[in-house]
DNA sequence: CAGTATCCCGCGTGATACTG
DNA sequence: CAGTATCACGCGGGATACTG
């Protein structure tokens, strides 16, 4: 317990911008897409309510990770991308990234087997 | 909506295995320090329930993050330290560090400020 | 179409006391 | 000293309907 124990706060501080279900859904997105719409994001995720995300993103914007831009009023039209701070967090994930796919690419796997889900014989509802 | 969308899911997974309100500190502990005893690591973090650090260090472990040693059942002397893919994360978590470090200054000075928590004139209670 | 309001539920977290 | 059991609470997240 010395004066440099807490070497870890900035981990806390990221870690904090990323939390919410869908941030990071919501930061990847918007890594590859360089703006998208309000309407458009809400409809690439599979099943979020409009207040969640609406939530999230104003948090993600507080943070200032993306930027809001209104293009009209009415009707209205909301962009979303990232901003330079967004990016470069982005950036920084792809090391979480390769660390998952090369630690744990079992894990990955599954999830990406669950997003799939291919309609096998099932009716959808 | 292509084929490629969801390469973030490696990202879902690194999220996953730091869920948890101290499995950072946990981890950067034991990143700093080789081992450390069950008790230590109960005293070094400021105020957690042994129940909820043991669940956390259950889950790291299940994770493969870190790795328990028992060196005597009685007295019961258990020490945790980090496995390989523990430290790859570790590493990995660096750049997320330096990331709030740049971005984010304001913040983690914040917290810092917060954690240190001098005894200014107010009595301890 | 963008955003808000209200209600509800589950889970992560915490406090305490107990066992071996 | 390491770990478990029990109870309780706050809050993040979800569903739905509504407003401009």
């Amino acid at each position: 317990m010395t004066e440099q124990q807490f070497r870890y706060c900035g981990l806390n501080v990221a870690l904090k911008a990323l939390t919410g279900k869908w941030k990071p859904v919501v930061l990847f997105h918007l890594f590859h897409n360089a703006d998208i719409r309000s309407n458009e994001l809400w409809r690439v995720i599979p099943k979020v309510s409009k207040k969640v995300l609406l939530e999230q993103l104003r948090q993600m914007e507080d943070d200032g990770l993306i930027l809001r831009e209104e293009r009209h009023h009415f009707p209205p039209e909301v962009y979303y991308r990232l901003s330079e701070k967004g990016k470069a967090l982005g950036t920084a994930l792809v090391g979480l990234e390769a660390w998952a796919n090369e630690h744990a690419p079992a894990q990955v796997a599954d999830i990406l087997a669950q997003e799939k889900h291919p309609p096998l014989s099932g009716q959808e509802k």
